[in-house]
DNA sequence: GACCTGCTGCGGTCTG
């Protein structure tokens, strides 16, 4: 049968009136799979290839909705991924009188009680709101997904390996225990390309018996052009610039130049020189401290603007699926942390079947370029980087303890053990550990006990009952920026922050001229010029592979056609600096360069291996200083240092307790997990080692490490 | 030099 005739009439009826030649490939396999098996599936194939149709088309000629309750659940892990999508989804259901619901954060009061009085259909959700039911109306979420047949879980690599995707796991896996039968799961990814990752996702959606990956391999010609204009820090280069401007003047362009100060000066000066030449002046700034309403009003313009031209200055808020309609060009200014983000931001470009994706990549230093270098090759060579998975997830765990037992008027010991015994998202945490955690939390009055069963205590009620509790992430205080009541952005306290003092925001410059701090207010009015704005990050790191093939760059002779004669240079002499170095094995071999009583260790490892390495140099007295992720500058005779770091002593080092004080005494280095803070310190101190170093993976890279002297 | 994500319930006011 093909897979046409295998969907139900009305939706073959909704292929016939969209007037669809062919199916795609992706859902000509989808269809055939899951109309025929009850297995998990993964649908992995490039942005706009049809992914939400190959899920939804079979699911809905297969699910009988006649039955009560919610049918399908779809997940998503953005609100503007869910409005898009619900249009597209009610669409298809129009066909067949089922009705279509979001639930999120800003979605109708009206349509939520609508759906409780009568469970149907299918419901959009983010992962939060299905938190948030669980807390506070565990009786609706019965009421409502007793039922489940399939969940879809869309950007799927967006939760892999995450403390939101941990949290996500367990809501599953709580969702199946409400639940009459067992529900199928689809997940939907743009973004997935090797082994590794394959057994991660069926590690997230089951196991790897249970669990289909289906692929749709079809290459997109993409045109890359590297480009090297040198810069400071501080501003971009005016000819990097005006290169930038003569190439996009005349398209649809997403401009990604990392950070959100830089977004913003690439925006205004942009704009600048298009005013001064008399082009268009479709110039925006979107990241995540760009006013909602903006930034919505950016991506409408951009989804229907079918005539003019534009250009989107922005960070990785338009990296996911959100539709902002056909682009012509994509543009990234100096390298990207990761390969997953340059796979997303590529496939921005070119959606439409006949054209290819056009990628400028521009790059502002040498190490820059090269890093720029390294991601492309290993993006050609379809490789990407490892998915680092939490395996002992102990701060999610705090979390979800206190959500079950606020579900519940009072809950057992035992019963509260059995709630985790059989949850996946927890699978490698012990119950003597589970019950040590609970145990703990009864001492700070985060539960209590009465009699035989144990309740939110005091202190945890204070957690419980705001609306901060849904979430795993926590998110800085920020300044609410406007002018005359219009709503502008938001900025962080700064010393920048001040009267008088003229910044970017939103792609055009203002002047401040009130900072209220009780209302956490900025008053601005629109000024001629301005300075970028500072926000404080908090970084990414970057996988030892790609500093890896950075190495490889160096020390291979390889000429690369898609690098302009400056870039060409900038390698060359690079190559040339590095030549001093025997290097052989770039899986081994790191450069050390010995200078007059100064060592310059080139590490080419991850930011995690990196921070470990430092910290254990400072265990060991090493005097040193880490430089752009890359580089040792070290005050240490050579053969000492090589010797000193090839025969560490780890049990001697007593990680536990150097670890377990420094949670003590320095609580900021837990900042990365929201709720890890109210573990046992030892507890805290395994998230330290497990999760802000990388132990594991240092001494592996010591053990092989061969220093190659000048 | 450094990204992003989400959010209840209740009481008040406004609108049809």
């Amino acid at each position: 049968m093909t897979a046409y005739d295998m969907l139900s009439e009305p939706i073959r009826k909704y292929i016939r009136d969209k007037k669809w030649e062919s199916l795609r490939p992706i859902q000509e396999a989808a269809i055939q799979k899951i109309m025929t098996t009850d297995t998990h599936y993964v649908l992995i194939s490039r942005t706009a290839s049809g992914k939400t149709e190959a899920a939804f088309l079979p699911i809905l000629s297969k699910v009988n909705f006649k039955e009560q309750g919610v049918k399908v659940l779809y997940i998503s892990p953005l609100i503007a991924l869910i409005n898009d999508q619900f249009t597209r989804v009610e669409q298809l259901c129009a066909y067949l009188d089922v009705p279509v619901t979001k639930w999120h954060g800003e979605a109708s009061k009206g349509q939520k009680d609508r759906l409780i009085k009568d469970p149907a259909g299918i419901m959009l959700i983010t992962p939060e709101s299905i938190e948030a039911m669980f807390v506070n109306k565990p009786y609706n979420v019965r009421h409502l997904f007793s039922n489940l047949e399939y969940v879809v879980i869309d950007e799927i690599h967006s939760f892999l390996g995450s403390d939101r995707g941990v949290h996500l796991q367990s809501l599953l896996n709580r969702l199946q225990k409400i639940n009459h039968k067992k529900f199928s799961i689809v997940g939907l990814s743009a973004t997935v390309s090797d082994a590794n990752q394959y057994m991660e996702l069926k590690d997230f959606l089951g196991t790897s018996e249970n669990t289909r990956i289906i692929r749709d391999n079809t290459p997109k010609p993409i045109n890359a052009v590297f480009k090297y204009f040198p810069g400071t820090v501080e501003e971009l280069p005016l000819d990097l610039l005006k290169d930038l401007y003569v190439r996009t003047r005349e398209s649809k362009v997403l401009i990604f130049p990392n950070a959100r100060g830089r977004v913003e000066e690439v925006a205004v000066k942009l704009k600048q020189i298009s005013d001064k030449v008399g082009g268009h002046k479709n110039y925006f700034a979107h990241h995540s401290s760009v006013d909602k309403e903006v930034r919505e009003y950016v991506e409408f313009f951009a989804k229907n603007s079918t005539l003019q031209n534009f250009a989107i200055s922005c960070t990785s808020t338009l990296e996911l699926g959100i539709d902002i309609g056909n682009v012509d060009e994509v543009v990234q200014i100096d390298a990207t942390h990761s390969i997953a983000s340059l796979i997303q931001r590529v496939g921005r470009s070119g959606r439409r079947e006949d054209k290819a994706s056009n990628l400028f990549l521009y790059a502002t230093n040498g190490w820059s370029l090269i890093q720029s270098l390294a991601c492309w090759l290993l993006y050609k060579e379809q490789y990407i980087e490892p998915i680092s998975v939490n395996k002992k997830p102990y701060d999610v765990l705090v979390h979800q303890i206190l959500s079950i037992v606020k579900s519940r008027s009072g809950i057992t010991l035992r019963q509260l053990l059995e709630e985790f015994a059989g949850n996946a998202a927890f699978k490698d945490i012990a119950a003597t550990e589970t019950e040590e955690i609970i145990e703990h939390l009864k001492e700070i009055d985060f539960l209590e006990k009465l009699g035989n069963e144990y309740i939110i205590g005091i202190e945890g009620e204070k957690l419980v009952n705001t609306k901060d509790f849904y979430s795993l992430f926590s998110t800085p205080t920020f300044f609410k920026v406007g002018s005359q009541g219009v709503k502008i952005g938001e900025l962080p306290l700064s010393p920048q922050i001040r009267e008088n003092e003229n910044i970017y925001l939103s792609a055009r410059t203002w002047k401040i001229i009130d900072v209220d701090y009780q209302t956490k207010k900025i008053e601005v009015i629109p000024a001629k010029d301005g300075k970028k704005p500072t926000f404080l990050g908090d970084g990414t790191d970057t996988a030892h592979q790609i500093r890896q093939k950075m190495l490889e760059v160096l020390v291979s002779k390889e000429e690369f056609d898609f690098l302009d004669t400056t870039g060409q240079e900038i390698v060359n002499m690079l190559r040339k600096e590095f030549s001093i170095f025997d290097i052989n094995h770039p899986e081994t071999d790191r450069p050390l360069l010995v200078s007059n009583e100064k060592l310059t260790f080139y590490s080419f490892t991850s930011s995690k291996i990196n921070r470990t390495l430092s910290f254990i140099m400072n265990v060991l007295g090493v005097d040193h200083q880490l430089d752009k992720d890359i580089l040792f500058e070290i005050e240490y005779s050579q053969s000492d240092f090589v010797s000193t770091m090839k025969n560490i002593d780890w049990e001697a080092m007593n990680l536990d307790k150097v670890m377990t004080d420094m949670a003590e005494d320095i609580p900021k280095m837990l900042d990365f997990s929201k709720w890890g803070i109210y573990l046992p310190l030892h507890y805290q101190a395994e998230l330290l080692k497990s999760r802000y170093f990388d132990f594991e993976g240092c001494r592996d890279y010591l053990q092989r490490l061969r220093c190659i002297e000048n």
